[in-house]
DNA sequence: GTAGGGTTAG
């Protein structure tokens, strides 16, 4: 059904049926007097409501087989709501229409870009209907055919058949195509990022946009380090990078949590005169926020004149992640009262707030006003947010029952947020069913396991513990090896669990056992038992004092002056152990200890740490 | 009318 046309359409109407009557000598044709106030009407159309109503205007008056209005109405749609590209579609199909070149790329880029998945899965499918047509692809089909399959990462085929089809009519040597193609084998992921690396290797000609799209594709594929190295690269090439360039070195900063590099940008940003734009300053409030430096986040906060819903956002997020949920949530009254509402996201940083600060009532509110005053559908992840917020909060059976009325049907990460909660609070009997049928519903995830396993730890079930480890490696399920980075002097230093691959692992182990030594003699126990062996996420067959965190720590000290603050990364969260050995070892040695943790910052100092021992 | 980029529950 066609939505009611506006008065200026309806105006127009009438007009279009009083030309139409018999006039002077050149009677001007109505279908192109309707044409040319089509195309006057799409020139205005920002909006999909304006969109949707030209759309109306086109249907009722038979214009939707002229190319020339189809093709600019597709433009116009490309930011429009998936639900004006459907029936533009079935427009397009049903009539025979004179199709060119113009047209299928216009088609094809407002389908790349729709935020639907089907209407993106049919981005690539207007390749085909241009060979059918005997209409061939110029120098812009690729760059849009080839961004349409990089949307797709579920269905790699397609992209390689962009790239042979690229081949074929000669356009894949083009820049154009040839950074695309970097762009999109990235985005397949795994063993896609070698492919993406081969085009790199093989272009004759780099800008900057191409070590942009390298770089990008190895953050992406979680290759922070590379990443980085290819940027050095790049600068010993004598590429100057831009702005782009510098986005793709900060989002692998904050990966590896390399706060001098996420410095250094902000200076070489400056010294290069690279434009400080307003999503810049975002990633670099991001990045200072996840290399632990949450008030140099604030300065550039501070900094800018400009600022969107992003940047609030960063700095919600930022306060969230050091469990400054107080002053998150004035940053968050400040947002609203500068006049910059609220979206779902800014949503999910406020509900983290809470969570982590414990401030049940006020995250009840504020999840409320989502809906009445924002007019926002809460998704999985806000509901996510109140589950934990009940678990943390102790309020375990307000959390079952917030998930068994939830109007979404919960996922993996709901049940596994509600098993945190059993485990946090002793609710053993409800957790192992939770875990039970986690593990039915998703037996390939190793997390499960763990958590089931975990479960029959903490209630001395060390037969049905065996069992569950035993199903885990007859499957061939390995658990996430704990490790941890630290930068020093501009390098990255990577400790994994046990592992000796270090240059100067000798010295770290030995310095190791001097810690464990210092922290026995000033009372500190090693909790060893294997219930809280297993109850971190870590390799149960590395010992505590081999950690992660406690190898990357040892060799900070060994390489720094008194004094120095020590900052580590590590993947997984801190174990029970670890986290009361690093409060020690800030009193022994007198550092100030930063981890960042899979979920949080933890400020070690002075034997206490800023999480209060809750996370 | 063409390429690379910023915030997201545990």
């Amino acid at each position: 059904m066609s939505p009611p046309l506006p008065p200026s359409v309806q105006s127009h109407l009438r007009l279009h049926r009083f030309s139409t009557a018999p006039a002077s000598h050149h009677p001007p044709s109505s279908a192109r007097l309707a044409e040319q106030h089509c195309l006057r009407l799409l020139s205005r159309c920002s909006t999909p409501s304006a969109v949707l109503q030209s759309l109306a205007f086109l249907l009722k008056s038979g214009l939707h087989s002229n190319p020339l209005v189809l093709t600019r109405l597709f433009a116009s749609s490309a930011s429009a709501a998936p639900a004006v590209l459907e029936p533009l579609v079935a427009a397009l199909l049903g009539p025979s229409v004179p199709i060119d070149a113009f047209l299928v790329n216009t088609l094809i880029r407002a389908h790349a870009t729709s935020p639907l998945p089907s209407a993106r899965l049919r981005a690539a499918a207007f390749f085909p209907l241009m060979l059918r047509s005997a209409v061939l692809p110029n120098k812009f089909t690729f760059p849009f055919f080839l961004k349409a399959c990089a949307a797709l990462p579920g269905s790699p085929g397609v992209g390689l058949q962009a790239h042979a089809a690229a081949l074929k009519f000669g356009f894949a040597t083009d820049q154009y195509v040839s950074n695309t193609l970097i762009h999109m084998y990235s985005c397949f992921g795994g063993g896609f990022l070698g492919d993406a690396r081969n085009v790199f290797d093989r272009m004759p000609k780099s800008s900057a946009v191409t070590w942009s799209a390298m770089i990008g594709g190895y953050v992406r594929g979680g290759l922070s380090s590379d990443a980085v190295g290819l940027f050095r690269e790049m600068q010993a090439t004598g590429v100057r990078p831009d702005e782009v360039t510098v986005i793709g070195v900060l989002a692998a900063a904050a990966d590896l949590g390399a706060l001098e590099l996420a410095r250094w940008v902000g200076r070489f940003v400056e010294r290069e005169g690279i434009g400080k734009s307003v999503t810049l300053c975002n990633a670099l409030i991001d990045t200072l926020a996840k290399c632990g430096d949450v008030d140099g986040a604030v300065a550039v906060f501070h900094g800018m004149e400009e600022r969107t819903v992003v940047s609030w956002t960063s700095v919600i997020d930022a306060l969230a992640m050091e469990g400054r949920g107080k002053e998150a949530l004035v940053v968050f009254e400040e947002m609203k009262t500068a006049g910059v509402p609220p979206d779902d996201v800014a949503f999910i940083g406020v509900l983290t707030a809470c969570s982590h600060a414990g401030m049940v009532d006020e995250g009840y509110a504020y999840f409320d006003s989502m809906k009445t005053e924002y007019g926002i559908d809460p998704k999985i992840e806000h509901y996510g947010c109140m589950v934990d917020m009940f678990g943390r909060a102790g309020m375990v059976d307000q959390a079952m029952e917030f998930v068994r009325t939830m109007p979404i049907k919960p996922n993996p990460i709901i049940w596994r947020t509600l098993m945190a909660a059993c485990r946090a609070h002793s609710r053993h009997e409800l957790g192992e069913t939770i875990s039970r049928n986690l593990l039915n519903e998703y037996p390939a995830h190793e997390a499960n396991y763990v958590m089931l396993s975990n479960v029959y730890a903490l209630t001395q079930r060390w037969k049905e513990k065996s069992d569950i480890r035993r199903e885990m490696s007859k499957r061939g399920i390995k658990k996430v090896p704990g490790c941890s980075l630290v930068e020093l002097d501009g390098e990255i230093h990577e400790f994994i669990a046990g592992d000796k691959s270090h240059p100067q692992w000798r010295d770290i182990y030995r310095m190791v056992e001097e810690m464990a030594r210092e922290l026995r003699r000033i009372g500190h126990i090693p909790t060893t038992s294997e219930v809280l062996l297993d109850l971190d996420e870590e390799d149960k067959e590395g010992a505590l004092q081999w950690h992660s965190e406690k190898l990357a720590i040892a060799f900070v000290l060994l390489r720094t002056p008194p004094g120095t603050q020590i900052r580590v990364v590590k993947n997984l969260r801190v174990c029970l152990d670890c986290h009361a050995a690093i409060k020690c070892i800030s009193q022994v040695y007198n550092r100030e200890i930063v981890v960042r943790d899979r979920s949080r910052f933890h400020r070690f100092k002075n034997g206490s740490c800023s999480c209060n021992d809750f996370w």
